[in-house]
RNA sequence: GAGUCUGUAGCUCAGCCGGAUAGAGCAACGGCCUUCUAAGCCGUGGGUCGGGGGUUCGAAUCCCUUCAGGCUCGCCA
């Protein structure tokens, strides 16, 4: 379905054509003072400059061309004298094209009022029959009205990015949220997205860990020269050991210079395919992975591809070489780099090192050989990375090699989406109380923990699913309280806000959903026990007509709102901006609690007009939980 | 030092490709449960949009400048 603020822009642009104006002052907006209008232009006072003439004077001419367009056929030759039927087409009374599903039924007319103010504002509101039929189209719909643009185009989203040896942690949160919900909505869209989890498991920290390893247990068989039998299937350490290892390496390489060499070394051995070390890699993949797999599960965070920093190293030795090969590799202080720089960098970058002195591979030569793999196997429109912005250098030197070396397209697309840091309340990275990170298992505990406690609080439930809607509960806290904040910037990680769940939060949202739920339920049991054939929600059943225009203010606020839906999700994806989506189901949510407050659904009399408020709800709740969907969790039944 | 991002109510944040009276949530205060889930609804108070200049009929929004803070700056990821 087209939007509607575009078939309403269409009108407009066509008076303002057919008043001798630009097309393009007709631009419309969502009104910002409601208790004027619903939708407003502001395009005669852009346009006043342009023509030399006073804004009003060129509001009042269009606001007269739209109110002197008659029905089809009838073009309304006095109508504002400047404007003849070059208008033509464009009838307000047809308003063609507001359902793509072809189905040619008569449309209301668009416009209620449409008025032009001082200094010049043009405000419009909208006929609650065009706004009825509008929403009755959406509900025909299977995406809700809901275009799919993406043509089925592949699109790699690279998110994640944990590292094996090291547990997910709250630093983990946002890229994993986030490209979740990137990777949602694109193929929502009808995108084809891929997303990666990009591991890191072929950097340092592998060394590292495989040196501290050595240190704490040197009789193992990695560690023996002169070992030649096969390796144990069983690995030389638990999971919390494992967890507990890679820290403890970390922190001392930063003191101990000798030991952070030989970790370098076991590196490079490593990537050399040196036996021993391979072994102990493989058993670090397959300790962390099923942990990792498990947390991301526990997230409703899923991958299409497992692929990590190795399994670019087949590509390295072929990407080094032609890199020398094309002139763009050379060697600088013993390591082998590539020139970023451009013509126009307000500073000159550092160049791409691909190869250390030490002949060791960077995560820039795997990010390289990483892109080489994809494009072979997926030749994809574009690549969108999501990481901390920490890592915006480090991205700008790939992308910039992987276009000089003609590694992708040049139409091909390149997005690095930086994430903002979570910061504790101090306004510094987040720790926990004892000063190290938080675990993303013990957040989420805190969180379910929290949600649990709210509802045996208020409600009689079970202990089973007590259990299972704080889980479902708790992960909307999360996941929306971090989604609402804008990507790219720095944001305060409060675990007292996360879990007090009123306000703008995930659990008022699905609140919400479920008190919707709650009347579609009973007015379904109403029709059962009364047995009359009226039948129930959804089905075949349910009185034939569609939405009836609105009754009261609230009613119609609420209905302008859900006409919004296909325009937000559109721009929340051009934009990679997921806290547009969970402000308008924020707002969503508001306006139906007003109307909810002020109207008695299930109380109504008037049957036709009760299976219309019904209709109305019931696409309320089908949007809000489509939204929720696309951010990456789901509501209960009750709560 | 250079580059870059940020600065909006007591706190946490929207709004930022120029428009009307700068919006929410939390916190504070006051109403609303014999009515569809009160995790809700309605209302009150709270702001020199960091400071200063400029462009414009019109600036939180664009430009310049300044202050404060974050992050980055060739062999970590």
């Amino acid at each position: 379905m087209r939007k509607i603020i575009d078939l309403i822009a269409e009108q407009m642009r066509a008076a303002f054509e057919g008043c001798g104006y630009a097309a393009d002052y007709g631009r419309v907006t969502l009104s910002n003072r409601p208790d004027l209008c619903e939708y407003q232009c502001n395009g005669a006072m852009a346009a006043a400059k342009a023509y030399h003439k006073k804004p009003i004077e060129i509001a009042n001419e269009v606001v007269a061309a739209l109110k002197g367009q008659t029905p089809c056929g009838e073009a309304a030759e006095d109508a504002a004298g400047s404007c003849g039927s070059g208008a033509a087409g464009t009838c307000v009374n047809c308003a063609a094209g507001i359902s793509s599903s072809g189905a040619e039924t008569a449309m209301p007319t668009m416009f209620e009022s449409v008025e032009a103010v001082m200094p010049g504002f043009i405000n419009l509101k909208l006929s609650g029959e065009y706004l009825a039929a509008y929403l009755d189209g959406m509900r025909g719909e299977a995406k809700l009205g809901v275009e799919e643009t993406g043509g089925g185009k592949t699109i790699i989203v690279d998110y994640g990015g944990a590292n094996v040896a090291k547990p997910l942690h709250v630093g983990h949160l946002r890229t994993a949220i986030i490209g979740e919900c990137i990777k949602r909505m694109g193929n929502y869209l009808g995108y084809h997205m891929i997303g990666d989890v990009h591991l890191g498991d072929w950097g340092l920290q592998m060394g590292l860990t495989i040196e501290e390893l050595r240190d704490r247990k040197p009789d193992l068989v990695y560690f023996d020269e002169n070992y030649t039998g096969p390796y144990p299937e069983e690995p030389p350490f638990t999971l919390s050991e494992l967890e507990e290892i890679y820290p403890a390496a970390s922190a001392r390489s930063k003191e101990d210079e000798a030991f952070k060499t030989r970790a370098q070394e076991a590196t490079l051995k490593l990537q050399k395919g040196y036996g021993p070390y391979r072994a102990i890699w493989r058993h670090i993949m397959n300790v962390s992975l099923a942990d990792l797999k498990k947390n991301y599960g526990n997230l409703n965070v899923t991958f299409d591809l497992w692929k990590g920093e190795s399994d670019a190293q087949p590509y390295i030795p072929g990407l080094i070489e032609d890199l020398q090969k094309k002139g763009l590799a050379y060697e600088s202080e013993g390591a082998l780099v590539v020139d970023i720089a451009e013509p126009g960098d307000p500073k000159e970058l550092p160049p791409c090192i691909i190869r250390k002195s030490n002949g060791a591979a960077l995560y820039g030569t795997s990010d390289l050989g990483t892109i080489i793999e994809r494009e072979q196997d997926f030749a994809p429109v574009g690549y969108i990375y999501i990481t901390d912005k920490r890592q915006e250098l480090h991205l700008t030197q790939v992308f910039r090699v992987a276009r000089k070396a003609g590694y992708v397209k040049p139409e091909t697309t390149l997005v690095h989406l930086m994430c903002g840091t979570m910061n504790g309340k101090d306004g510094k990275p987040f720790k926990t109380r004892a000063g190290g990170v938080m675990r993303l298992e013990d957040l989420i505990r805190q969180i379910d923990s929290a949600a649990y406690g709210r509802i045996v609080e208020n409600r009689t439930m079970d202990e089973a699913e007590a259990r299972k809607t704080a889980r479902i509960i708790g992960l909307a806290a999360l996941k929306y309280g971090d989604l609402s904040n804008q990507v790219s910037k720095d944001y305060v990680f409060d675990i007292d806000r996360f879990t007090s769940f009123e306000g703008n939060t995930g659990p008022y949202i699905l609140y919400t959903i479920v008190r919707i739920k709650s009347i579609l339920a009973k007015y379904e049991e109403g029709y059962a026990a009364s047995g009359t054939p009226e039948g129930c929600v959804g089905s075949a059943q349910m009185p034939e007509g569609g939405i009836r225009p609105a009754q009261s203010a609230e009613e119609k606020t609420l209905m302008l709102k859900l006409a919004a839906y296909n325009d937000v999700v559109e721009t929340a994806f051009a934009e990679k901006a997921p806290h547009k989506l969970c402000q308008f189901i924020y707002e969503l949510s508001d306006v139906f609690g007003s109307f909810y407050n002020t109207t008695m659904i299930l109380k109504e009399e008037d049957k036709e007009k009760k299976a219309a408020y019904i209709r109305l709800i019931c696409l309320v709740k089908d949007v809000l939980e489509s939204c929720i969907h696309l951010l990456g969790f789901e509501a209960p039944e009750r709560m």
